[in-house]
DNA sequence: GATTGTTGGTTCAATGAGCGAACCGACTGG
DNA sequence: CCAGTCGGTTCGCTCATTGAACCAACAATC
């Protein structure tokens, strides 16, 4: 929120968070990050975010210690952005909202997470009903659900329709 | 947010949670509701939020199914907002945000959350270690932590200085 | 019965953030 | 040499947010 004045004067570790990621486009820029999103015409072309804004956030979540900028290639030079500690540790947080999302508002089954040693579907707080365990964020397997569309218009949709762990890198085929 | 163009076209139940609760100072109006505030002026002095916005998320919320507006008396006509389940069932978003907030950027302890049952802290998923059970939002606790200012500014926040349940309404003591 | 205060708003001008399109520099591949 | 890609920046335009002022309905006080 721009670092809006107002938040800061909240003594409140929720209103300090919003002061970071609540920001319009931030948190889908992050869950991005999680379905392996790296750089920067990926996340462009995912979100439909104009690309000022798009700058100014992964520059900002860079600063806030949420994504680290890591250079892939010298020539030319070519960064891609990945979450770090911070930001993977949002992910109980991602997971409640998309919950929520999925429960009171689409009602559809768009993507489903599932514990990759097991295969198992995952409980609400990221949980392993079947081994009884709280799942780690890189063990978690994401595979598209019934109600995802099959035929997405963006190259980013269309390899995000593979099964893939989170975090790992998605890999777009060029157009 | 503003039920700005874009996040429609996604696919995802987090941008779709976005769409509805992704306004700046929403989630704040959020938070107070499960801290007990009801009234059009207690959320405006203590969120120290512009009258105009929280008129209009108040109406946001009323007509997405997040509050509900209830007479509770008649002349004057006066109305509170309340969370409905929908608003209610935001709860573990908000303590996921909350435990976020406090780990990586405050570091501070506010406020505590316990089972009214057995005055035990809550784990990160509002469960009780000792009863091993998931606690219910009316059976949390709030106290405040050891970090939390004990003589703020405005009525709101001093009424909140009491332990109370969530939900629970907040007395204010008139100025 | 006139005045003041409380509650819950609306209206307004000024500012700031988001938007889409155009542009740009560094490089690659043909 | 030319076209294309990648990762941006710049530029107007529009729309949302802000803070201050105003307002209506009533209650309590003088």
């Amino acid at each position: 929120m721009a670092l809006g004045k107002d938040y800061a004067t909240q003594e409140c570790s929720i209103a300090s968070a919003l002061e970071v990621i609540g920001e319009r486009w931030t948190l889908l820029v992050i869950r991005d990050a999680f379905y392996g999103v790296r750089r920067y015409n990926d996340f462009l072309v995912h979100l439909g975010i104009p690309r000022a804004v798009l700058a100014s956030r992964l520059q900002a979540l860079t600063a806030q210690g949420i994504l680290e900028k890591r250079r892939y290639q010298e020539s030319p030079p070519r960064d891609e952005y990945v979450l770090t500690d911070r930001g993977i540790a949002l992910w109980p947080t991602l997971r409640a909202l998309g919950l929520w999302g999925r429960e009171h508002l689409t009602k559809r089954r768009l993507r489903i997470f599932r514990h990759a040693a097991c295969g198992t579907e995952l409980g609400p707080y990221s949980d392993c009903p079947a081994c009884g365990t709280v799942v780690a964020v890189p063990d978690v397997e994401v595979v598209p659900g019934p109600d995802l569309s099959r035929d997405p218009a963006d190259p980013v949709s269309r390899a995000l329709l593979k099964p893939k762990r989170l975090l790992r890198p998605v890999e777009v085929e060029p157009a």
